[in-house]
DNA sequence: ATTATCTATAGATCTATAGATAATGC
DNA sequence: ATTATCTATAGATCTATAGATAATGC
């Protein structure tokens, strides 16, 4: 039943894909190891062989999200990314979408090790704006850069969180999208975008 | 054991608060009936003649701590209003701040009685926005105010939402609060606020 | 007579651990 | 010999229900 070294590191690797996608999904309270070892496709007793605790995973699953979601992102335009962001696609993927939409409410109840990686995420998406075309106004410092893709990821988050929790089809819901693509669209250089 | 009918009444909205304060603290996963109703000052198996399901309860909770907040924020200029949201006292005391920042993301996965609960309450929240005094600039038509005051709340619940799932004491958590402070009340109208 | 609350429990979870198995890696 | 994974289980939860109790309300 051992496998190799490799193996055994691509089996933990998946695991931890696994759990980035059931996490965003049913949230870190709504997924039990057993579960998410069966859905790896392994049983539950391995589980302590490679994470000391269940929140060690969580840890783990949060920066694999957000790096790899935050890399995906340094391929679009500023423009593309609010339009991808605030989707009616993306809100009713979350399994698939942004860790921070998904997981931050949870993660403000769950050990320092899991908002450790949620506040390196958030960093690394301040990062990742940064590089994006035509992120801030031409006009805008510098210096207020930062402070100016703090308030964007802020803006989508909080639409984000808020659309999906209305009920499906709500007319509500997607306004709420709608105002806020509108409004992120609108502070792009060159007011192409709207 | 029977109490009246009045009692039954003032105990079942004492059940009602207790897990609007409960469930804001540690989420929807986050306590059982058996303990809610020990902090209620009650056992557990008298729940069920109050409602018919923990997510019964989730629902009225929600209204509940949804109708309150807003009522109080009714007392406010807008002003006031940004500077107590994006405050850390809110940030650091969840069981009695903001439902939609504490529990929109434990909401987008229970069922639809608890979202519908949460579309009318952000719906409510709209319309406390439109009371407060110097919600939008005076130059900003009356169409546009509805869409305006969509994109404050969800960029006030964003920011309380991430600032929350760093880790404590945290720069990053207080950044996010004071940068998106000073974006909300650089929206008032008169730019007397900042 | 009705019923709000209680005690007790069914049945299903959950996290974490113990010990067996079988394949790697020395 | 080591160890990644497995089976099995301990011990603690969880939601919901059944039946007893005792006070209200007719």
């Amino acid at each position: 039943m051992k496998v190799t070294k490799a193996q055994m590191q691509a089996n933990r690797a998946h695991i931890v894909e696994t759990a980035a996608t059931l996490f965003r999904e049913r949230g870190y309270d709504g997924i039990g190891v057993a579960d998410l070892m069966a859905a790896a496709g392994f049983t539950h007793g391995g589980f302590y062989k490679h994470f000391g605790a269940k929140s060690d995973l969580m840890a783990e699953a949060a920066t694999c999200g957000l790096v790899r979601s935050a890399a995906k992102a340094e391929a679009l335009t500023a423009t593309d990314f609010i339009q991808h962001y605030l989707s009616r696609p993306h809100r009713d993927a979350p399994g698939q979408g942004c860790t921070m939409a998904a997981l931050s409410g949870d993660a403000a109840r769950q050990p320092e090790s899991v908002r450790n990686a949620f506040a390196e995420g958030i960093e690394g998406w301040v990062a990742t704006l940064s590089g994006l075309s035509g992120t801030v106004p031409d006009s805008v410092s510098s210096a207020d850069m930062r402070a100016e893709h703090i308030r964007v990821i802020a803006q989508v988050v909080g639409a984000m969180v808020l659309s999906r929790a209305c009920p499906d089809d709500s007319p509500l819901a997607d306004e709420i999208l709608d105002v806020c693509r509108q409004e992120a669209l609108s502070r792009l250089p060159h007011g192409d975008a709207v």
